[in-house]
DNA sequence: GCCGTTTTCGGCCCGACTGTTTTCAGTCG
């Protein structure tokens, strides 16, 4: 099961839904909202506190805190049932179409008896929603749109979601009597960005008992098949897992079969065939005496085709084979050599932390040898960022930053919004203060191309920018990125000593593996940030690390890899360019 | 429903955009 706090997060996240299409009261929805998000971030597991722990969250009074201890209790929590009779989860499902929020969902089910995603495109093409107030032409026009998204993301869902549900089936089925290896395979082993099924690999010599114990786990509401070899369930949030169980003699080559992708199989599977032999998910075998060469382990497999190991989120064929035959895969980045983490946020904006909370997690869980502090500025104005504000934070950084014999040199730095016309918060004077800026477009997402290009590249142009946040803005799912030349705002990263982020919230990924691709053709530096708003955030990291590999970035690649004095001249550089000459 | 006091009720992130209206409600970040 997941961690009970981020069940108790999707039931608030649920029942604040549903009181916003119910009630209509904001401010009693937004009370859950920001409770829910205040759990989902919150250290310490909700099962073990008492109800005075309980009340310690933010946002968590007596009455939320009873709800908690009713769920925990119980497994359900009577108000938010009695909600959800109230309104059919296809309701609830609408307002996750873009341009669609609660007061319009609630129209369309109260007038045209709307509840659930097909039944609305299907009024919207008879024309129903013509004569309803508060709808035209353009609004069917944008829901179609935003259906079709939705609908594009299909059923697949965020690395976390997968990550964690096949973490809690490998942990349980690695405790069978029996298992010699278990291990996460598919899209997910190879780090996609979004995951249609989770595939499970053991290693065992009887399959029955995995079987027996895969199909009766807690996870599964439906047993889709149930083979000697292979199974599948279905969670209960409609997630399909897929179990294979092979002899230990045949691990690597299953694995490497079972991770895919399809096209980097088909291309290995070529490979063994003009030397004359055949590769299956049970060994690399001689095509002519059908005797095994090799299968214990991928590398022995790879080896003998005549490559080295390649690294899973490489094999998408995208040139990693044939870089792999000629002895130029790169060594591509790993968790362990990022020093630090360039993109944080504390509860002086919209972090969930303390600046020391969030301080202690970088020295104490990350080991990292620098950190930035880049709570947002004062153009979001839902912040409400002061230039004293940021000024004292600056100075609590300082005293911080000093009283700290180990652990990370601290950087004060913000998050600048970049505004329609390429400009930031502050002029220059002010902006020389920080010791790092990211930039980043948080509005005016409609703005065309060449307008949104020329207003990238003059915040590129901006001496004081030196890394530019979450570059297309896009949400997985919900929201596509921002119009723009990507090249013409890669070359002008690469000339102006830009970093280009890699977003790790697990619904951004942005710039992704693609992007990255592109860019890296232009010489451009990349910096890997968490963009973290809570001290459990800072670990989605590793998202952001495999997006990373799956766009073949290796170390030097990367700016906080580099040492604080390296990264610190990489900084001083651009702004150093920037001054008139003379 | 939570929070912070001007301690027990009134405010709750705020501004902009969009499509719909014909002065604004709904939605978003």
């Amino acid at each position: 099961m997941a961690r009970p706090n981020e069940e108790v997060e999707a039931l608030f996240q649920e029942y604040a839904d549903l009181i916003s299409i119910t009630t209509g009261d904001a401010h009693r929805a937004r009370a859950y909202e920001k409770a829910a998000r205040s759990i989902g971030g919150y250290d310490a597991d909700v099962s073990r506190l008492d109800d005075k722990g309980l009340r310690a969250i933010p946002n968590v009074g007596s009455s939320i805190a009873d709800k908690i201890s009713e769920y925990l209790r119980t497994g359900r929590v009577s108000a938010v049932e009695e909600a959800r009779t109230r309104v059919p989860a296809g309701v609830r499902q609408l307002t996750a179409i873009p341009m669609l929020g609660p007061k319009r969902a609630k129209t369309l089910y109260e007038t045209l008896h709307v509840s659930s995603v097909p039944e609305l495109v299907e009024a919207i093409h008879a024309g129903r929603l013509r004569d309803l107030r508060g709808f035209g032409a353009r609004s069917e026009e944008k829901i179609l749109h935003g259906v079709e998204l939705m609908q594009a993301a299909g059923d697949r869902v965020l690395l976390p979601v997968a990550g964690e549900l096949a973490g809690e089936i490998v942990a349980a089925l690695s405790a069978v009597t029996g298992c010699v290896r278990c291990e996460i395979a598919g899209s997910l082993r190879r780090m996609r960005e979004t995951v249609g099924d989770v595939d499970i690999l053991v290693a065992a010599r009887k399959s029955e008992p995995f079987m027996a114990a895969f199909t009766a786990l807690p996870q599964a509401a439906e047993v889709v098949a149930e083979g000697p070899t292979k199974s599948g369930i279905r969670t209960r949030s409609g997630l399909r897992v897929d179990l294979r169980v092979v002899h230990p003699d045949a691990w690597g080559a299953a694995l490497l079969y079972f991770t895919g992708s399809r096209a980097h199989n088909i291309k290995v599977r070529r490979i063994a065939q003009r030397q004359g032999l055949k590769l299956s998910e049970y060994g690399l075998f001689d095509a002519e005496s059908g005797r095994r060469i090799v299968s214990r382990t991928e590398e022995k497999v790879y080896q003998r085709l005549g490559m080295p190991w390649i690294p899973p989120p490489l094999r998408e064929d995208r040139g990693e084979i044939e870089a792999a035959q000629e002895g130029r895969l790169p060594e591509v980045l790993t968790r362990r050599q990022l020093r630090g983490d360039l993109h944080t946020h504390t509860d002086l904006t919209d972090g969930l932390a303390t600046l020391e909370e969030m301080v202690r997690a970088a020295a104490d869980e990350h080991g990292y040898s620098y950190y930035a502090i880049t709570d947002h500025a004062p153009a979001l104005a839902m912040q409400r960022m002061t230039d004293e504000k940021i000024l004292q934070q600056r100075e609590q950084v300082r005293r911080l930053g000093a009283s700290l014999h180990k652990g990370p040199r601290l950087l004060h730095g913000t998050e600048l919004n970049i505004a329609p016309d390429g400009g930031v918060d502050w002029p220059d004077g002010f902006l020389a203060g920080f010791d790092l800026c990211v930039a980043s477009v948080h509005s005016h997402f409609q703005q065309g191309r060449a307008a949104m290009t020329r207003r990238i590249v003059r915040a590129c142009e901006n001496p004081h920018v030196h890394v530019l946040g979450h570059l297309t803005t896009r949400l997985i799912g919900k929201r596509p990125g921002i119009d723009i030349d990507p090249d013409e705002v890669f070359a002008a990263c690469a000339r102006t000593g830009t970093a280009l982020e890699v977003n790790s919230q697990p619904d951004r990924l942005d710039v992704s593996d693609e992007l990255i691709l592109r860019a890296r053709g232009h010489g451009v530096k990349f910096a890997v940030d968490s963009d973290a708003h809570s001290v459990r955030a800072l670990d989605g990291i590793r998202y952001g690390v495999g997006t990373a590999q799956r766009g073949w970035l290796t170390a030097e690649d990367v700016i906080n890899t580099w040492s604080r004095q390296r990264l610190l001249r990489f900084i001083e550089a651009k702004r150093r360019r920037g001054r008139p000459a003379g």
